[in-house]
This record gives structure tokens, sequence and C-alpha cells, in this order.
RNA sequence: CGGGGUGUAGCGCAGCCCGGUAGCGCGCCACGUUCGGGACGUGGAGGCCGAAGGUUCGAAUCCUUUCACCCCGACCA
């Protein structure tokens, strides 16, 4: 079927390139490091937005906006802050071009420099902490719970299309709290939104962790994340929320009058996932045929397929084709009607297997004379026949099916790929042979956990939350260690 | 930023070693036959060979510089 097609088990990362390419969802740049979200890829995203967005809402956000350019002299404000981003940072000098003198294009007007340069957000923490400031006076006005979605650059050394890219679009949340214990409940109440997104509406399931002081945010006292398990057995940090405590509050002077009439420093956090989570639906989900896309994200969750051989024949199927899809369209389910007579049938099959449409209805003259059409989902690659009664009904009932097996098979995945190891050897032989997550002990310190990333190339993924107790010995050292942490090699 | 690789038609590539004015497959356009798993035939359009210099009568090919992208490291959502 599919001609000349890398697949997932032969390379990988061509694979994933390649469905990003056929279901056309992006493209690289002109522009370095950059990626064009065309717009199947965009409508995903907007799915995503649209649930996070709810369930942001939901638990008493608000969005804001706040600019793109930050100065200079925020960043040098936060001292962890701004090492980790430094090498990072697309930074603006000048705000005026000129004609070149030897007539060939445009330059820089070096008259036009920048008394303070612009950095191009990394993150939002200063700019909003610097606009915090004012914002907060009273602990009536706390909590302080805003979202923004926006883009971000980060001048990566190495891109990836949606999984690292020099420009990227993501949410941040940044809120502000009376308590230390509020902003830690913040914390922890965004981390299950995230778990809830990923394992509800992207099927895929996720540890909730924290991450040790080597792979903490930057100014962050404690940072927790979600870890998804690719099908290539690495790691990606799908999702991350902050506990900034009062450092950034301290760094940008944010103080509150509790009501104890006392000045106080307010507590903070900040919570964000971004583009990445579709590069995370893709390699958790395809296969060599293409996307597979959970229903509840799935821009177009049923297409109709019309088989005709003439216009006659078209015509009368656009009839029966169409009050289908109104009946279906009642339920509140997207439905393509494909009838462009311009790409033939087999053709479509492919193209929206190449798009991960969950569930695809083809219409024949044989299926119109026996009143059914025949179903084939995406997911197991199942076709049948079915009556067209109730058929809004059944196809309803097949899409939570969907959502529920995609789930279900990564979830097998993961814990087929999921291995206890208690000795070194072992672990670097499972990092080999069946990669995936490995549950070995730690003795606590950095520099064992260092050591072990230049051995392996595996990092600590999170630290489980409701870790389970259990006296053992590190992994590496042989020193003592009372739980297991997560190892993988990670994007 | 270190190591390796690649830039030739919309996409994938050959040609380069050994200089002589560009080719293949897919796609695209037209017509016909097809249409229940990416159809076939015939005809056709499309490229100053990444960019800038140099050598030469002549450069896709040789030399220099430069830019971009990909892969492997280091860094990271």
């Amino acid at each position: 079927m599919a001609k000349n097609f890398p697949t997932r088990a032969d390379n990988y990362s061509e694979w994933y390139n390649e469905l990003v390419t056929r279901a056309d969802l992006a493209e690289t740049s002109s522009v370095r490091g950059c990626m064009v979200i065309k717009p199947y890829g965009y409508s995903i995203w907007e799915k995503m937005q649209q649930a996070l967005d709810k369930m942001f809402k939901d638990t008493g956000h608000v969005n804001a906006y706040f600019p793109l350019f930050i100065p200079k002299s925020f960043f040098s404000k936060e001292a962890s802050h701004v090492e980790g981003f430094a090498k990072e940072c697309a930074v603006v000098t000048h705000y005026r071009l000129k004609n070149s003198p030897d007539g060939k294009g445009v330059i820089v007007d070096e008259d036009a420099k920048l008394e303070e340069e612009l950095i191009i957000r990394p993150t939002s923490e200063t700019i909003i902490w610097n606009t915090y400031r004012n914002w907060i006076m009273s602990y009536r006005d706390l909590p302080l719970l805003i979202n923004q979605w926006a883009n971000v650059v980060r001048w990566e050394m190495r891109t990836r299309l949606f999984l690292r890219t020099a420009e990227f679009l993501w949410q941040e949340g940044h809120t502000a709290h009376a308590t230390e214990q509020e902003a830690i409940e913040e914390t922890r109440r965004m981390l299950d939104v995230y778990a809830d997104f990923a394992e509800n509406f992207m099927g895929v399931p996720v540890i909730k962790g924290f991450k040790t002081a080597n792979e903490r945010f930057a100014g962050a006292l404690d940072t927790f994340c979600i870890e998804a398990l690719m099908q290539d057995g690495k790691a990606l940090q799908s999702g991350t929320s902050h506990f900034l405590g009062q450092n950034f509050a301290k760094a940008f002077d944010v103080k509150f009058t509790s009501k104890a009439g006392v000045q106080e420093f307010v507590w903070a956090t900040s919570w964000g996932v971004s583009t990445r989570l579709i590069g995370a639906l893709i390699m958790a989900h395809s296969d060599d045929d293409g996307l597979v896309l959970p229903p509840k994200l799935a821009p177009i969750q049923v297409v109709i397929v019309p088989i005709y051989k003439n216009d006659e024949q078209l015509k009368q199927i656009d009839e029966y084709a169409i009050k289908i899809k109104k009946s279906i369209e009642a339920k509140g389910i997207s439905v393509k009607y494909d009838n462009r007579d311009t790409q033939k049938p087999g053709w479509k099959f492919s193209e929206y297997e190449f798009k991960g449409v969950p569930v695809r209805i083809a219409i024949g003259p044989r299926d119109m004379e026996n009143e059914q059409v025949e179903i084939a989902r995406r997911d197991t690659k199942e076709k049948a026949t079915y009556s067209i009664v109730d058929l809004d009904i059944k196809i309803e009932h097949l899409l939570e099916q969907i959502q529920n097996n995609i789930y279900k098979k990564a979830v097998d995945f993961r814990e087929a790929s999921t291995h206890y190891v208690d000795t070194w050897d072992e672990f670097l032989k499972t990092l080999e042979e069946k990669p995936g997550f490995i549950y070995a002990h730690w003795d606590g310190t950095p520099e064992t956990e260092q050591k072990i990333k230049e051995l392996s190339k595996a990092t600590i993924r999170c630290i489980p939350l409701n870790n389970k107790m259990e006296n053992g010995k590190c992994v590496l050292t042989g020193n003592p260690s009372t739980q297991r942490v997560v190892f993988a090699r990670a994007y």
C-alpha cells in the first residue's frame, strides 16, 4: 500500500518525519530552526487548546497576554533563571534597517541601536512578575490565577519538528498565592490537569512525578512533570508544573499586605505545555500507515468516501451520504464528506489513514441498495458493514471505543516497556535491548545522577509521586536508597 | 558549538572522480479508458544545478568563501 515508506521499526526518526509530512501537519521552515504548522496540524493544536482552556477555566483561571519582548535587565534579577536560559536567547539589539550603501538590499542601521537590548521571551516569568508587582497589593488581590497562550523562542542547537523548534506555541500559567501551601496545591492541581488531559484526551498514559535538582526548571524550588513513553522506548517530558517559592516575588519585589497587616512576599507557580504535545501524540500512537488520532482530538472524526462510476451514481450517493452526515453531526461529531472528483477512493483511503481520521465510512451503490455502509476504524484497521439504522449512535459508541482502545494500547505498551532493574549490567542491557522506563534505585546524589547519564545516556525522568518506599542499593554506586526512580533515555 | 553528510524541476534522486551547456522516478497539465485499497495509456509543461567569487575558450562538475538543511554529540518543553 504505502510505497517506499520508512517503517517505525526500521528508522524511527525517518518514520516520524515522514508521518509529519504525509499527514500534512508541518514542515521545516527556511527560517533557522523554525517550523511551519500547516492547517491540518494547527487544527489538532486548536483541539488541544480548546480542551485545555476549558480545564484551566474550570479550575478558576483566566487568560491574559504579556509582551513578547523582555528587557535584558529583567533576566539579571533571578540568578538561577538567567543561568538556565542565557544560552538560548534571541536578542533584539536594533530597531531599524536602512538601504545598503552598495545598493544590495538592506542592512541594520547602526544608529538605531537600542539603549537596552530586548530578549524575545523564552518563557515569561520575568515580564509577568514585573507586571504582577503593580497588581498585587493586598491579600484581597490573591490568588492571581492567569494563563497566557503565546509563542516563545529558545535558540536550540538542534531542532526536530514539534519536539524541539526554535519558536514554539504553548500556554504558560503564572499564579500568585498568599501562602506556600496554597501555591504547592496549585502546582499539584495543574499537574493533575495535565495528566488528565494526556490520558483522557490524548490517550497517552503518563507518570506524574517531580524532577531531581539537576533537571529542575531554572528558578523553581520544585518541578513536577508528566512523563510519557514513545514507541521507540524513549521518554518525552510532556508537561511541567513548577513551584517557584518566593524566588520571583523577591527578585521582582512582589509583596502584599496580609490580613495581619504584615508585608509578605507572594508564593508563585508556573506551568506549561506546548506544541510538543502534537509530537507526543504522533509518536505514541501512529503506525506504518500514518497517524492514529484519538477521537477526542481528531479535527475530522469521521470521513465519508463515496464510491461511484459516473456522475449520476455520485449524485445518488451524495444524497444518501449527506443525510448520514447530518445525522452523525447532530451528535456533535465532526464529519467530512469527501466527494471530490479529483481523487480516487483508494487514494482517499490512504490520505485519511495518513491523517489519522478515526472512522472512515465508504458508500457505494451496493451499500445504498442494502441500506448499509462500510465502516473502517483507523486504530485496528478493521472493516465491517453496518446497517444505517441508528448509525449515529453506533458511530458515537465506536468513537468512544476507539478512544479507549488507543489509550489501552498505549498503557499495555508502557507496561511491556517498564522494567525493574537492580544491577548496573542489567541497567545497561535493558537500555539497549528493551528500551523504556527503568525503575531503579539511586543514591540521591547529583553526582551519581550525572555519572549515570554520562555512562548510559539515561536520565532520571522523575521521582514518581506516591512512590512506594523500599530499601535498596543504588544501581551504580551500591549506596543505600529508599525508593526507586524512573530512568529512561529521553527526547 | 564539535564530528559527519547533503544542497541539481513541487518531492525523491542520478550526473561531479575524468569540465563541453542537464537526466530519471514520482507528482503536475491535456485527452481517453478506469473508479469497493494510492489505476493505466498517449502527449505535454516545468531547472540560470543553494549563493558569491576564482581558474578556464568553456564550470552542476575543479578551487576559495559563504549560507541553509539533515544525522551523531553537548544543551533543552
